[in-house]
DNA sequence: TCCATTACCTGAACCGGTTCAGTAACCCCG
DNA sequence: CGGGGTTACTGAACCGGTTCAGGTAATGGA
């Protein structure tokens, strides 16, 4: 079983090398008779033809890459990552493409620096980008490098050349959270968001204020960085301010979880004392006790769509965005709506 | 700025390709002069050689592949595999690798199939296989089609032909785990492992067994298949069964809090009328309430070393083991080990 | 002084596909 | 029956690197 080649199919037939390659992609040129026996000799000897031999030729590395750049210690606790990678995986597979992955820490000069690889060595047709910042170097950077991509999670544009990606309606979600809190009677709020240089904390952020000032209710921001120990660290400043906060909003299940442990330190029961609902369902919502209201967003869908996006600029150019549905609020003990 | 390539660099500096070649691989036949001239050119055009075209003519994709086959679901929420999935990132770019993930259901023909196209294709140069099981047909398979692979967290083989993996020594771990819970007071445990076609349940329940012998503690043994619902219905049915356990040892995190969940619902307390263990540690743990005792495995370590072995493996061609360090007891509340 | 090394460099073949331009056979139709 | 069009196929160039088999020129030893 040496390695075939696709002169090899072709010597074995008695055709040419170009009609193999024909047959083989579904191309016109070949007899459908010939097209068959070449289809069932590759069959038969389990032959593939070279990836990389195909990508020279092509011009089209077959891959897209995606950057991970949270702490490793957020990116393994957080589901919501693993979700999206889920879902992105599938569509591409759909399509043919594989997913290369790297890891970098918060670092954006690693970042860049393996787009800046990725780009130069053709190693991937596109990228997936979230997490956009405010004044995001990202998306310049890699328009000057050629390599299509499309952005996810960012809130809509507003009079911003239109990029390829998904959209989130931030402030639907905002007043989702905000009408269930209100609906309990809450009027004094706080919203611990992620950090505010990220587009969707600061649309969140608008959203809530936005949709609380419209009942009367009034918020108190606080800025957190994603992490268990920021989500306590908050709870705790927030609470023991006594500023009479009834309700407690986390920007992601991790520091929903942190708020949960600080209000047991210092002695506050949830829901009777503090409400909690996170901007992120996950396990950990369901498990806590109490269990945490949670707005689920279905991850992996978003991450099909996603790459789906990807996969028809990568084939027809076409930038194109789609408007990820509004989460679903998933009303648990947190919010006092179980027993 | 039109792609170059090293002709083009080649051409600017009045050289020939293969110079060009020598000097940017380190290799032999230019005078150190060239050598600067050329890397220097390269670093000012931000030039990287094309990855495709050197994979072609090297044969060597430059890439190592890993398929997670677990259920989607239970892929997002055990921490366990990000963890390892990190590590081995980590460690592969390190050698300049490129890290390619698949993920399939539980369906093993998609697997197979997969592996099938990596090798026909030469997408990858080597594989990351884990969850060995019994009769698992993925070693004999990759070596028929000579993909070289590493074999991450079985136990170690006896009288088989050695192959490059990690090893752990499960019946270590089950030594740690039924000894603290000896040291407890407990005379009657249940183990609720996971499927036991998995070589590593398999030595974990030999391992168990063994120790708690020893103690004179008598074992209850119970397959379940890593998920939530497993664990509770595992759970469920050994305290219902009135057999007088008073300890429980789940096989990873999930099942433990399902077995927490069980507890809670048939009215029993954890420390105080059962005793819980996870053989495996992550935020879970840390979060339930109480808080569950649990064995540290280290998983980003493990792939870190799992990756170093595949490259040696693909470097040297060198077979090589590494045996686990064994893991750490993180003693907590569902022990009665804190307040 | 002369021959054998060695250091540096080059042309060309090669990796395994894709694709273009060209050819031969065939078909239809006026 | 002849000419335009289609179909099936082929040889060769090409993608962008690596590597081998030489070819000079400089160096060194006898």
């Amino acid at each position: 079983m040496a390695k075939e080649t696709i002169a090899g199919l072709a010597q074995r037939l008695g055709i040419s090398k170009a009609s193999v390659s024909y047959a083989l992609n579904g191309q016109p040129g070949v007899s459908e008779l010939t097209r068959r026996r070449v289809l069932d000799l590759a069959d038969e000897l389990g032959w593939y033809p070279s990836s990389s031999a195909r990508a020279l030729s092509r011009s089209r590395a077959g891959a897209v890459g995606m950057v991970l750049s949270a702490d490793p210690l957020l990116i393994g606790t957080e589901p919501y990552y693993m979700g999206l990678l889920t879902g992105i995986e599938t569509a591409l597979a759909e399509g043919d493409m594989a997913l290369m992955l790297r890891m970098v820490g918060r670092d954006p000069a690693q970042e860049r620096a393996t787009y800046e690889r990725w780009a130069g060595e053709r190693k991937v047709d596109g990228v997936i980008l979230f997490d956009h910042r405010h004044a995001d170097p990202r998306p310049a950077l890699l328009e000057r490098l050629r390599l299509p991509f499309v952005l996810h999670g960012a809130p809509a544009p507003e009079g911003v050349a239109p990029r390829s990606g998904t959209t989130t309606d931030h402030a639907l979600d905002a007043a989702t959270i905000v009408d269930h809190l209100h609906q309990a009677g809450h009027r004094r709020i706080a919203h611990v968001s992620g950090p505010r240089s990220f587009l969707h904390e600061e649309a969140r952020i608008r959203g809530v204020q936005d949709r609380a000032g419209r009942h009367g209710i009034s918020v108190v921001q606080y800025e957190a960085d994603y992490s268990l120990d920021s989500g306590r660290d908050a709870a705790l400043a927030l609470l023991r301010g006594g500023e009479g906060i009834s309700a407690l909003v986390f920007g992601n299940d991790l520091m929903s979880m942190g708020g949960l442990l600080a209000m047991r330190a210092v002695g506050l029961r949830c829901p009777e004392d503090v409400a909690l609902v996170s901007w992120d369902d996950s396990l950990h919502c369901e498990l806590a006790s109490p269990s945490v209201t949670a707005l689920a967003r279905n991850p992996g869908m978003q991450g099909r769509v996603a790459a789906e996006l990807l996969l028809g600029l990568l084939d027809t150019g076409e930038v194109q965005t789609a408007r990820m549905p509004a989460g679903d609020l998933v009303a648990r003990s947190s919010t006092g709506a179980l027993p």
